[in-house]
DNA sequence: CTTGGAATGTCAACAAGGCTGACGTATACA
DNA sequence: TGTATACGTCAGCCTTGTTGACATTCCAAG
């Protein structure tokens, strides 16, 4: 797997795009975008003492309302002990609810309360500006494409996850 | 900025790709998507009790050799004083050479020594065989719209530093 | 009905890697 | 000669990941 190769004319695709330099440019470019990506969410979280991971949390729980901790979990890929530290401030902060489940009472449901709503849109709103800007600025099209990319580059039990959230949320 | 709303017949472009409910879709893609372009790495990193930040430092002096200590800093965004403890390590096991700079004795020029590319090339490898293979699965219309997305969605100084490095390196 | 294992969640302690602030040293330059 | 710049380092803090130990709850086998 040399740098710099060139594979070309193979079955008379034109394969210029999958050169190691290309490739490279594209970890790159994911790397610097996804430190826009998050750089807005960043500043608002500072000012309150939170971090990236408080709003995760908050994000996937506004998500997907009543989920599990162990559902949370999954997505999220951290162990239950980092997400609980995280979760255990934002339950003390009043801005969410953990409710014993009904059924299984090892189980605690999760949502948001009147408060975690209204950071959560306040996080959401800022993310969303800096997507949908870049978003016109490129085009429907490019837009397809970032998506189509994006998704074949998860594992594929985030692949899942993300999809499972797309049909619950239309 | 209500959630739900969908924009449409707006100047006769059809507005629906900028829907509220998209862009959440393409937000969570971006958080789904990175962890699997840095899940590779990151386990071969664990194995040598290295990590992600040294992951960075190594693919950027391989990226450009003899980079000043100061230029890194602006390209990964942390302090000099995260970035030094990185360095101080890989110098120490000898992994990247740090020379004085022959016009300004100030500057410290770094570079891989032969073990350090030997890393580079196989934390390389690994993230591009990743990044190749969902390039070949979304084909190369979708990748330019991805790299067209990803560059609108960077801060302005970042695009800045892409482009740069894009232009040296062809 | 009881008991043991599995599942779920909590508490404690530790490490990586960000951060700020302060300071020292060498060099460059006006 | 004095000020600015580039780099390194010490100290201490915070967030957020980790493992290990433990309590509670559920369920199924005996």
């Amino acid at each position: 797997m040399a740098d710099g190769q060139r594979p070309q004319g193979i079955s008379g695709e034109n394969l210029l795009y999958l050169t190691d330099e290309q490739l490279r440019q594209g970890i790159e470019a994911m790397f610097f975008a996804y430190r826009g990506f998050t750089a807005d969410p960043d500043r608002i979280l500072a000012e309150l003492a939170y971090g990236r991971a408080h709003h995760r949390a908050i994000h996937f729980i506004n998500r997907a309302p009543g989920t599990t901790v162990n559902n949370l979990l999954r997505i999220l890929g951290v162990t239950k002990q980092s997400l609980n530290r995280v979760l255990r401030t934002l339950v003390e902060d009043g801005l969410v609810e953990s409710r014993v489940g009904a059924q299984d009472k090892r189980e605690r449901h999760l949502y948001l309360t009147e408060a975690g709503a209204a950071l959560e849109s306040q996080l959401s709103d800022a993310q969303r500006a800096r997507m949908r800007t870049a978003y016109r600025e490129a085009g429907p099209d490019a837009v397809a494409g970032f998506r189509k990319v994006l998704e074949a580059m998860m594992d594929a039990d985030m692949r899942r996850a993300y999809k499972r959230l797309k049909e619950q949320a239309g």
